[in-house]
DNA sequence: GTCCGGTGGCACATTACGTCA
DNA sequence: ACTGACGTAATGTGCCACCGG
């Protein structure tokens, strides 16, 4: 399956125990800045706040967890950079980080989380596929038991099948079953080496999964 | 050459904030 | 005004690779 990365088909398991990890205590809402989208800051108030953050938490430790929400056009230049890589070198982070007017470690921190969007909507896509490969697998082998107990029936009295072209008798083993259209067919190959009991099926595309939509 | 501690980067899980229906 | 769902920025933790002593 080439469509299937390989790191994806391992599963990995993490054991999180509860409380271990320790979290920032709650805030009162009043403590945090309230800050409105449609009425986002000036790219100096952007830095400036920022800037607090950072001051403020290496001098009481316990900075007030503000979420500064990314304009969009820093949205913009951070999907155009991650496009065309989906991980920074130091150099290209800082100078991301100077041309959008952020932090280095927010640059860094969208680069993490987008790889981690961008890796749970594979998985997601990766699932539906697989569940309508084996819709279609399922499918495919009711058909197909369907077929072998047709045949099964046909063995207890098999009907002699004439050739369209010269009305003689035709080999049983020249014979198969079109799963596609479920009529009976002459196969070419088998019918040139009587004694070949390769069954041709159909298509061979016919027995892949489906395509993967994007 | 090997060991060891420090450091940086990453994946992953989780938390918490902002927005919207 | 309130609330729950959702998207996502930010944080915490563990793992790994690399480097210098």
């Amino acid at each position: 399956m080439a469509v299937l990365p390989g790191s994806s088909s391992s599963l990995e398991l993490t054991i999180s125990v509860p409380g271990f990890a320790s979290s920032p205590p709650l805030l009162p809402s009043s403590s945090v800045k309230e800050l409105d989208i449609n009425q986002l800051p000036s790219e100096e108030e952007w830095i400036a706040s920022n800037m607090e953050d950072e001051e403020e938490s290496s001098i009481n430790g316990e900075a007030p967890r503000k979420k500064l929400r990314l304009t969009k056009e820093q949205s913009r230049l951070l999907e155009e950079s991650f496009r065309q890589n989906h991980t920074l070198n130091p150099k290209q982070k800082e100078s991301l980080a100077m041309q959008l007017k952020l932090r280095a470690r927010q640059v860094e921190v969208w680069f993490q989380n987008r790889r981690a969007r961008s890796k749970l909507k594979q998985t997601e896509m990766e699932c539906e596929y697989l569940k309508r490969w084996f819709g279609s697998l399922t499918e495919q082998n009711r058909r197909l038991q369907r077929e072998v107990e047709e045949l099964r029936a046909m063995k207890v009295g098999p009907p002699t099948i004439l050739s369209p072209h010269t009305s003689q008798p035709l080999p049983a083993s020249t014979l198969t079953m079109c799963p596609r259209c479920e009529r009976v067919t002459t196969t070419a190959a088998t019918a040139v080496v009587p004694t070949s009991t390769t069954a041709t099926l159909s298509s061979p595309k016919s027995h892949q999964p489906p395509e993967a939509s994007s």
